[in-house]
DNA sequence: TGATATGTTATCTT
DNA sequence: CAAGATAACATATC
């Protein structure tokens, strides 16, 4: 599922497709996902793209921003100009997208001046898109934790944190207001590297933990990225050009129960931990 | 067939 | 009241 790695890669493809594009029309096909306005972005150019936590935004030279959540199973693929706007035949399979374009999940498409289209495909229906004015942003913006990739996520700042509650290390890590971007993959990897089990209370954390912690959720993210994303088993996520990331080879943990542990062999349990899985090495985490 | 998975938010409980 | 826990959302899959 698109999250931090994910939401980056799709970010630095769309930035390379949609840039001077003005857009010329929407189709919406699921109402309930289109939030604000359509009359402020047609005829508007965009003018960037931005990530926050999992959060994009395409930005016109209106003052206005499309923002998209693609919550568990939304995907943005972008077909270039074609002379028909007939459906498009994917090279690549498309998960949950029937392999065709528009298909059985498409529920938004964004035409441009040029005939390109960029197509928001979402089989559960969570994820949205919404028109914000740019200046009512900061009220977005204010929802979300340091992003793990800056100068804000320090060695301090966890420690802060983490002595505040004694919630489970791993649903503090996927909470978003604490932490932006993080969620079941990366948390779960995350722990695995630094060896701390997912159940610890996280004011139990001791220092060097902590710092063990923060660098594996550093190196883990820019490998992801740098690997295009995760697109595990029955993951919705495919980049721009509906090709699959390639960081689901590297798993350690996420999806792999009683799978052996890298390290030691001993099979990788799966418990539920806020209502959501958590995959561990009993033997590597304490 | 009914349980399961998933991110976020709304709502309930402690 | 605030922190924490849980239900709700949609729907294909097993």
């Amino acid at each position: 599922m698109p999250e931090l790695p994910e939401v980056e890669t799709i970010k630095r493809e769309l930035k390379k497709s949609l840039l001077g594009k003005k857009i010329a029309q929407v189709k919406i096909l699921s109402a309930k996902q289109f939030v604000g306005r359509l009359d402020k972005i047609i005829g508007a150019r965009v003018i960037d793209v931005w990530r926050q936590a999992k959060l994009l935004g395409i930005e016109l030279n209106n003052g206005f921003t499309v923002l998209t959540h693609l919550k568990l199973t939304g995907q943005l693929v972008f077909v270039a100009n074609q002379k028909t706007s007939a459906v498009v035949k994917m090279p690549h399979p498309l998960p949950f997208a029937d392999n065709k374009l528009p298909g059985k999940t498409t529920r938004i498409i964004i035409k441009f001046e040029d005939g390109s289209r960029l197509f928001f495909n979402d089989l559960r229906k969570f994820g949205w898109m919404k028109v914000v004015e740019n200046r009512k942003l900061k009220a977005e913006n204010l929802l979300y934790g340091p992003e793990p990739l800056e100068k804000s996520f320090t060695l301090d700042y966890l420690k802060n944190i983490f002595a505040k509650t004694r919630r489970a290390i791993k649903i503090v890590l996927m909470d978003q207001t604490k932490i932006a971007g993080l969620g079941n993959i990366y948390a779960n990897e995350a722990l695995f590297k630094a060896g701390i089990d997912p159940r610890r209370p996280a004011n139990t954390l001791k220092e060097g933990e902590i710092r063990a912690l923060k660098e594996a959720i550093v190196s883990i993210l820019k490998e992801a990225i740098k690997d295009r994303g995760t697109s595990a088993a029955d993951d919705a996520y495919i980049q721009v050009n509906a090709r699959p990331g390639g960081y689901q080879k590297k798993l350690k943990v996420y999806q792999r129960e009683g799978q052996p542990c890298f390290r030691c062999h001993y099979p990788i349990q799966r418990i539920k931990l806020g209502g959501r899985s958590a995959f561990f090495c009993p033997h590597c985490q304490k």
